[in-house]
DNA sequence: CACGCACTGAAAAAATCTTTTCATGACAAC
DNA sequence: GTTGTCATGAAAAGATTTTTTCAGTGCGTG
C-alpha cells in the first residue's frame, strides 16, 4: 500500500499543499495534539475541527486511505507504537521553568515550535531537498518577502560559499523577470513566504515553474498559496508570544540544510573555502597597503 | 463518579474478583498491552478476547461505566495523558528523525546552546538594552559582518516598523564613515560580530564610540574584540554539529528584543503599523493600475 | 433427576457512525 | 455578465456498532 511505512503525520504533511481550506483546518486540528486528536469518531473530530463529516471522509481518501476506519486503524497502530515504547529519556527542557520574563516565555515558545516542526518535517523530504541543493548542475535562486528576505540572504550567503551557480533575488520584484528568463528546467527556486503571503511571490513561483524550475518553499503552518506549486514544502511553526512571527525555527532548518549540503560535497567545498580565505586575505592586505 | 481519578486499569483490577469467567478472560485481554488494546470497536476487542460483545457491555457496566463508549472515552483520555507528557513527546520527535539524522543532532545542539545562552544572559542587561532601543531620541544603526549581515538586516527591518530613526549600514565598509559622521552622543550602534571577527567592525565601533555613540554587541562566547568598547554585550552560544556556526540563538535574542521594545511602546507602534499597512496597500494598488 | 440460578452468545433492535448524494455558494476564466 | 469548476455542508442512505432480548447451557442442590 502507498501508506505503508510513512506515519499518518507524514502523509498529512506531504499532502498539505494540495488540501483545501476546510481540509487544512482539519489537518491542523489533527496535527495539533497528534495523534490523540484522531482517536474519536468521525463526528467528533469533525466537530473539533469545525468542519463537516464529509470533509473528513474526502480528506482521508485524498490522503490515500480507504475510508475513515482505515485512517483510524493506522492512527491506532501509531499510538500503539508510541506507547508501547516506553523509553524514558532525560527530560531536556522541563527544567526550563516557565518564568514570567519575556526571554523565558520566548524560549518556551521556540522549543515548542521546534518540537512541533520536527514532528512535522519528513526526513525524506529534508534529504531530498539537501540532494537537490547539492546538485551542481542546477542553478539556485533564493528569494524572500519583506521580513523573510533576511533568511533568504542568510541561506544564499552560505550556499554561495559552498557551491557555484547561486543567485539572490532582490526584494524588488521588478528585477525578477530577468531571472526567470534565465531559468532552465531543473533549476531550483528557494522561496521564503510566511503569512501575510505576498502575491508577487506566488506569481514568481508560477512563472518559474513554467520555465521548468523546481520550487522549494519555506512557509508557515497555514501554508502559503505557493505550496501548490512547490516540489517540496517546509511548514515551520512560527508562533511566538509577540506581535511578530518567529523565524528562529526556519533559520534552524536552513542551517541544518546548509550542513547537509556541505557535508555531501565536503571535498569540493573545502577547496572553495580555502580559495575564498585567500581572497579575503588579499583584500585585507590590499586595504592595508592602500 | 467512582471512576473519577482512578485509571481504567485500576478499576479493572479492583473489580477482578467479582468478574465471571468470560469477563476475566476479557479483562486479561484488555490489560495485556494496556491501554492500546482497548482502542478498537467493541466487536474487535470482543473478538480479540474470544468473548461475545454482550459480555463486553456487561463487564464495562459492572465496572461502573455507562456503556462501551463511556468506557472507551476514559481510555482515550488515558492514552492522551500518556502521550502528551513531555518525555513521550520527545520520544516521538526523536523517532521521527532518527538519532543519527542531522536534524536531530542539530536540535540537540540548538537546545543546548539556548539553555547555556539563557544561563549566561543577565535579564537586567536584556531589559536595559530593550529600554535603550525603545528610546526614540536615540538614532539606531545596525551593522553586521559577512554572515551576520542578514541578522542585522532582520533586526533592522523590524525596528524600522516599530520606531523612526533607524538605519542599516551596508556590508560595504566604504560607506560607514558617513554614518559615523552623523552619530551624536546617545545614539546606538548595534553590531553583530561572531568569530572570524572582522577587524573593520572593531574600527567602526571605535570610531562610533569616539562620536559618543553607545555600542550594543552580539557576539559569541569567545567575544569579539569589540566587546571592550561595548556598553552591553550579548554572548551567544553558536556551536553546531556543522562546519558553520549557528545563528539560531542570536536570532532568538533579537526576536525577544523586538518584542520587548514593541511591547514598551505599543500605542505608538500600533499607529505606525497601521499607516504602514496602508502604504503597502497603496503600493499594491499602484502596481495593479500601472 | 428436576429445578433454579447465573452465565453466555446469537440474533434482533436501537443507536450511532460513515459514506454518498446533491444543492448551494464562491471564484476564476472567458 | 455568464459559464464552468471547485469546495463545502445538509441531509439521506448505507453500514457498522452498541445494546437489548432471549434462548440455550452448565452446574450445584434438593
Amino acid at each position: 500500500m502507498t501508506v505503508a511505512s510513512k506515519t499518518v503525520s507524514d502523509v498529512i504533511h506531504s499532502h498539505f499543499g494540495t488540501l483545501t481550506r476546510a481540509e487544512k483546518q482539519l489537518a491542523e486540528s489533527l496535527l495539533d495534539n497528534y495523534p490523540v486528536s484522531g482517536l474519536g469518531s468521525i463526528t467528533t473530530i469533525a466537530e473539533n475541527a469545525g468542519v463537516s463529516t464529509p470533509t473528513v471522509v474526502r480528506m482521508v481518501q485524498k490522503l490515500g486511505f480507504k475510508g475513515y476506519p482505515d485512517f483510524q486503524a493506522h492512527l491506532h497502530q501509531e499510538v500503539e507504537a508510541t506507547i508501547s515504547n516506553p523509553i524514558a529519556k532525560h527530560d531536556r527542557w522541563a527544567s526550563n521553568a516557565p518564568g514570567t520574563h519575556i526571554l523565558n516565555r520566548f524560549a518556551d515558545a521556540i522549543i515548542d515550535n521546534l518540537r512541533q516542526t520536527l514532528t512535522g518535517v519528513d526526513t525524506a523530504t529534508f534529504d531530498s531537498v539537501a540532494a537537490l541543493l547539492s546538485d551542481r548542475k542546477r542553478n539556485l535562486y533564493f528569494v524572500g518577502g519583506r521580513i523573510t528576505g533576511a533568511l533568504a540572504e542568510y541561506f544564499f550567503t552560505h550556499m554561495q560559499v559552498i557551491r557555484p551557480s547561486t543567485a539572490l533575488l532582490s526584494a524588488n520584484s521588478s528585477s525578477w523577470p530577468q531571472y526567470v528568463l534565465n531559468m532552465s528546467p531543473g533549476d531550483l527556486l528557494i522561496i521564503f513566504d510566511i503569512r501575510r503571503y505576498e502575491q508577487e511571490l506566488v506569481s514568481l513561483a508560477s512563472a518559474a515553474k513554467n520555465s521548468g524550475a523546481e520550487i522549494i518553499l519555506f512557509t508557515d503552518q497555514w501554508a502559503s498559496p505557493a505550496a501548490k506549486l512547490a516540489k517540496h514544502t517546509f511548514r515551520v511553526r512560527i508562533e511566538a508570544p509577540s506581535a511578530w512571527d518567529s523565524s528562529v525555527v526556519t533559520l534552524f532548518i536552513v542551517e541544518a540544510l546548509i550542513e547537509a549540503v556541505q557535508n555531501s560535497t565536503w571535498d569540493e567545498t573545502k577547496e572553495r573555502m580555502k580559495t575564498l580565505e585567500g581572497l579575503f586575505e588579499q583584500t585585507r592586505l590590499f586595504r592595508k597597503l592602500g
